[in-house]
DNA sequence: CTGTTAGCGCTTTCAC
DNA sequence: GTGAAAGCGCTAACAG
């Protein structure tokens, strides 16, 4: 293994000078450093990690921890989240583990921030971990309850959104698809908002897990036209792999007979249907920018950042899957 | 921060003690142990990681480069990677970087083992990279060109058994949409050994990539039903997505009009059509055992496996995609 | 059984 | 602008 004395050596300087050029620190030539660096390039030196840690306790790595559902969404995001990354030189790394083995992974490997995506109740073992994490971990996703940097992402709004186009295409009557979270609020206040009728009939309130997903759902599309809404949301983009299937199966036609806002962007969605389908949802490249912003900035300034900062809006990107009501 | 010094002090002993007796070395009395343990639990002694990873310098952890395509598959893969790791209490770390900066960035946290996903050309970078990596590179997919550890996956054999199956069930005229690779000689073979006749038109040469692509899979779909296969075989699961987009265009209906084998099975592909897909490719299950069982051998035994020990068989599961050809 | 001490690779202060 | 050296917290080898 190669280490900085190894290069000094060959630089014929000591060892604190060639520790100065490969930091950027003041106080070495330029002509100096550059020869340092290319050196150092040149005998493939990699910097160990636990010694600088033992110094400074800096680390230029994330942790990531994966979150268990969000599929296909988060793989796309940590895309963006690694490039973000390169960009500003940080390291990235994911687990998949549990998140409170995650944790201890993360802390075994000197990597002290965190970014964990909040979708659900954690579990009592998380908590625990959490507390005594010496790092920071940015919460990102739900309104975070905990007292860390935290970034919240406005599901109730991008559904609100959603409901909004669909309402100025000129649909009155407009379903839901999904579970009874934030979304769902959001769509509710779209309707006494967008002072659209209230149909029970139109909230077809299911999950993944829920065996009678498929029931409910094509029983909604096998209705009469005449007695179901002219457009959907449908709150996820793993409930939309199953919804697509259904609407192949009941023959329906997008946009035609029934026009469809998915939420969460991702390419996949769009290889589902024919038409390429209308989406709302914070943007992958936005939600990776700002948090790695707020991670990076994460002990400097804690709490100086407002809370409305914090909050990562839905945007609504229309495509061929939304159009106005049939006969209008 | 509380040190070992720190507990060495308030115990009346050196730390190298302390160091021992927290370490469960022998050579320290059972009574001082537990003296030095209780004093170091009620200071709420947290060990300095950085620290001992600078002595000894071992980690039992096992980096996976996450390659740039595959996409669902290699999800689901290590998924069930971590699982088994979970089970034989071995940490996994993730990089989504390019091959050769995670590679520096396993190296920078002390991660002796790397999974390396072959799917392609490598880069002069990444070759550069891997011969100074000072640790176990395992290659999984491809036929590894190198003198390392490799684990490869017999996509040729696992196209012929889909030829195979579609022979058995009658299938006269087969067709394949993909590239000309390893599956595409499974395919040839399968025809030729079958004794099934070799009809280039029912050969549909495209990838992900090829702006040709939907209208060269439409052009075949569209054909007339007699002048067309009776079955076919799509090479991978990121072409079976667009694929089924097209079958829905072009109103073809499977199985009844066409039977269908897809590559690698994954949770998503049966989202795709009503009817569930046939597929071929290796098991999951299985590539993620046989991996995590190389690479932790991979010191031991160098070469001592048999060249055919490396081979992952694929596995055909028959679903409902594939039927005898329509009136039969 | 316990004390002593040489490093592990690096950053940082203090001299020159 | 560069060298010299202290020390981060810990393990391990050796001495007693």
């Amino acid at each position: 293994m190669v280490t900085i004395k190894d290069i000094a050596k060959q630089a014929g300087v000591t060892y604190g000078t060639v520790s100065r050029a490969l930091n950027g620190e003041p106080g070495v030539s330029e002509k100096t450093r550059s020869r340092i660096k290319a050196i150092a390039e040149q005998m493939n030196y990699v910097p160990n990690l636990a010694a600088k840690r033992m110094v400074d306790r800096s680390s230029n790595c994330i942790g990531i921890i994966w979150p268990k559902i969000e599929g296909l969404f988060f793989y796309r995001l940590s895309e963006r989240i690694q490039e973000e990354a390169s960009r500003r030189g940080i390291r990235i790394m994911l687990s998949v583990a549990e998140p409170e083995d995650a944790l201890s992974s993360f802390q075994e490997h000197f990597i002290d921030k965190v970014v964990h995506w909040v979708y659900s109740e954690q579990t009592a073992a998380f908590i625990a971990a959490k507390q005594s994490f010496p790092g920071t971990i940015l919460e990102v996703g739900s309104r975070s309850a905990g007292e860390g940097p935290s970034l919240e992402i406005d599901r109730k709004g991008a559904v609100f959104k959603a409901v909004r186009h669909l309402a100025e295409l000129g649909h009155e009557r407009i379903a839901f698809v999904g579970a009874r979270t934030d979304k769902w609020v959001g769509y509710t206040q779209g309707l006494v908002d967008f002072d659209r009728e209230y149909h029970p009939d139109d909230i077809v309130m299911t999950r993944l897990s829920d065996p009678d997903m498929e029931a409910k759902i094509l029983g909604y599309l096998s209705r009469d036209r005449n007695d179901r809404a002219t457009a959907v949301i449908v709150d996820s983009q793993g409930m939309m792999f199953e919804f697509a299937r259904l609407v192949h199966a009941a023959k329906v036609r997008i946009p035609e007979q029934l026009s469809l806002v998915g939420y969460d962007d991702v390419p996949e969605l769009h290889r589902l249907l024919p038409v390429s389908i209308t989406t709302v949802g914070p943007d992958i490249d936005t939600l990776a920018n700002r948090l790695m912003d707020t991670i990076t900035r994460a002990d400097a300034a804690e709490d100086s950042t407002d809370r409305n900062d914090r909050i990562i809006e839905g945007v609504l990107t229309v495509r061929e899957s939304t159009q106005p009501p049939f006969g209008m």
